[in-house]
DNA sequence: CTGCCGGTGTCAACAGTGTTGACAAACCCG
DNA sequence: CGGGTTTGTCAACACTGTTGACACCGGCAG
């Protein structure tokens, strides 16, 4: 019954993903939206009962890209690494979408699956369920750390973001030295190389320790 | 020479200080700031760029908190601990403070004097440059990344917080075990404890293989 | 069939936001 | 005293999310 819907959460949220891959989160606003689906943005308020809960779920939407499925063999630690390698990528890959994703969990499918996947391959390792949970908080906490750090270089393209990490080291080799002895001293090595290469050695690092039986 | 100034970067960024203290970083606008300092909003504009800019500076001010004045005798990695929960803490005192501290980095007087403080414990602890640079960048991206995920829970208050933690949980528990066989296991020990246990975890398994030479 | 109920989209409006360009006040220097 | 310069004021623009009243229109009951 009711006037018949030319809208649907479907519809929207296509549209407002297609939004955000092109153009970033930031030109994700109810009158863009609103006109790219060609009605009032007051619309959009019988389907969501607000923005906020539409960019999650558009968020949501979004982490679709992250492959989740373990391959037949594969030990449990290049599952996770490939896992959360992946996840990054895909928070990176649009304008700010790790805005979108962190702080609570939306408990929204995709998220789901990737929970799911992440800590099937924890408790494959041999971990018990309270460590394994330990392991997953570490693992997100890294994750979409390193995301949201780096989601304004990442946004700029490996070009400028290389002359942009150059800055930054000059920034700090240029310190006073007597002041900031070891910050001159590494600044030389700070952000160095791609931040994903950064992030798979820290990444590393914590599955050492994990499969060490440290955490937990 | 010139009219004489009423208004410094001094006298406004502890009035947005203050502000973001009592109210959160979500109330700190131009109009807000102007209502409080007795002059208009645009006057802030000839001192500041952005309101972002303004809200760098901000946001590094309230990281005066952050101690790091290396107490003698103390291991490196006790240090290195200490200010990471110093900082993450310091990130979570004011709401969503962030926000505006994530995304590039400021290089402004407390975050140097932050990153020196890491860096030279680093270096005491045997690393070379290179290294202490890797392992720098993991730390922090474990920091930030905590505080941003934490940071909407515990705006809320402890209490509070269990029982969001406590929902959560439950949503977890409830999912079909078929489907979700893994994370209706361990939905029980998910977001177990307070938020600053488990990154105190995650961080010392993160010391511990640095100190193993595992990263860099 | 009529009439109404209720879901859906439209419209106008409110209260915010950052930001800019023209103007005026107030000082220093020549 | 008359520029020149800096600083704050004012009004305006282009946005943002959100709400309440209204109109459309289908299915169901009488």
């Amino acid at each position: 019954m009711g006037r018949p819907a030319s809208l649907s959460r479907d519809r929207i949220e296509a549209a407002a993903a297609q939004i955000v891959e092109t153009e970033g989160v930031d030109a994700l606003s109810a009158r863009r939206l609103g006109s790219e689906l060609g009605c009032d943005p007051s619309a959009l308020y019988r389907h969501y009962t607000d923005m906020d809960e539409l960019r999650r779920c558009v968020g949501d939407r979004l982490l679709v890209a992250v492959r989740t499925t373990a391959r037949v063999g594969e030990p449990w630690d290049r599952t996770v690494r490939r896992i959360c390698i992946d996840l990054r990528r895909t928070l990176l890959a649009h304008r700010r979408l790790a805005d979108l994703v962190q702080g609570a969990p939306t408990r929204l499918p995709n998220e789901v699956r990737i929970s799911e996947a992440l800590l099937a391959a924890l408790l494959r390792s041999g971990l018990d369920p309270a460590q394994a949970a330990g392991a997953y908080h570490a693992l997100v906490e890294l994750t979409i750390g390193s995301a949201a750090i780096d989601a304004d270089v990442a946004a700029q393209g490996t070009r400028a973001a290389a002359g942009t990490y150059r800055t930054w080291r000059n920034d700090y080799r240029r310190l006073d030295p007597e002041q900031f002895p070891a910050l001159t001293a590494a600044a030389e090595h700070l952000y160095r190389g791609s931040a994903a290469d950064r992030f798979e050695r820290a990444l590393d690092a914590l599955l050492l320790a994990l499969s060490r039986g440290t955490l937990g």
